[in-house]
DNA sequence: ATATTTTTATGCGAATTGGTATAAAATGAA
DNA sequence: TTCATTTTATACCAATTCGCATAAAAATAT
């Protein structure tokens, strides 16, 4: 948000480090739900610094969504190296992300599902920016499953066929993060996710 | 919440009616940005009659929620009941679930999704209540979609692969509505569920 | 040292929040 | 008509909301 100036007093706040602080907070109670008295309290800092250094409560969340974004699937891309072959790059996938949805890594705190699918859906159809959030985060991941698929298999199936291949994986993954939000246990999850997975690319 | 009185001044709303119009409310703006009144606006009650009638505006939401269950629960069941054979039978449920969603029915103004699945994990980490309830409507597709397997293939599967394949199937739902809220359409939608029911129960 | 620049801290302020106290209105019972 | 009962309407309450104006603090540049 701000280059780093020579003069002035200096910060004394990593701008990532705190921007991870406010996405833990809108993680656990969701946008509206969120007051920035809770987002100072939870970083340290007050409410003036907040806004100088990321604007709005709406662009905190939207910069909280994209680092989150980005955090997820660098997360995600190391999980799913670790291995070859389709099924199991993909299913290493989805452990990761179960793990991530449940609480069990470093980026999350507690089982609070997946920010996006967990937060942004409630505000969706109020705000345009929040859908357009929503749809980004969508077809990100539709992506990355495509591009996993297509660089694994080789013209096994047509592009229309991977797509589709994809987007069922998405779907599986979004509504394994629901059932993370609502308290379901990381083995029930897997178990899911690793059958599904076997129908799509076995 | 009252029944019928012989004295005093009579009501001049209906009260699953404007349950109906409450709903409405919180399934546009979520739980956490819906405000009193709006609500007594969107209903023509000022609060404290709104307050008499259904209490505070969490139990105006666990009731919308419940209504919202029980009603799409008659709407599928109806739509799942005009073929025979599970596979025909899962593809009507999901087309009709679907229009909902896109808000192509009666029940559904606008394509807002799911009511419980758009609004409710945003409030499940903050109130047990919401985590309950969010669990209990994952729990009752769940049972749905096993209970219409179970009946329409005789024995074919185990009560293991039954449950998991209800499970497959809800949580393809779950992601469906999450794309609907995101502003999918619902032939792209319906082509998604089409080829996932035809994969899990062919 | 003095001035300049940037961040921090205090605190305000207009608006909104969920909930309720109180009184007026509308009905049936006596 | 008069009384009892229930719903409606007005208005208020204390608390919280987001955002910002203003001043103090902490650093560098001159």
């Amino acid at each position: 948000m701000k280059q780093e100036s020579k003069r002035g007093r200096p910060r004394k706040f990593d701008e990532t480090e705190t921007l991870n602080r406010i996405m833990q907070v809108f993680w656990k109670n969701g946008y509206a739900a969120t007051s920035l008295d809770q987002i100072a309290s939870e970083t340290g800092l007050n409410r003036p610094s907040l806004y100088a250094a990321f604007g709005s409560k709406k662009e905190m969340y939207l910069a909280s969504i994209d680092q989150f974004a980005d955090e997820m699937h660098s997360y995600l891309r190391e999980a799913g190296a670790k291995t070859t072959g389709a099924n199991s790059r993909l299913k290493a996938i989805m452990a990761a992300a179960i793990e991530l949805y449940t609480g069990k890594t470093a980026l999350s705190s507690a089982p609070y599902g997946c920010l996006a699918i967990s937060t942004l859906p409630a505000e969706a159809a109020q705000d345009p920016d929040f859908q357009s959030a929503l749809e980004a985060m969508i077809a990100r991941m539709d992506k990355g499953f495509a591009s996993l698929i297509r660089h694994e298999t080789n013209d096994e199936f047509s592009e229309i066929e991977l797509l589709e291949k994809a987007q069922h994986l998405a779907l599986i993954l979004h509504g394994i993060s629901i059932r993370a939000r609502a308290g379901a246990t990381s083995q029930t999850l897997k178990d899911l996710a690793f059958s599904a997975v076997d129908k799509i690319v076995p």
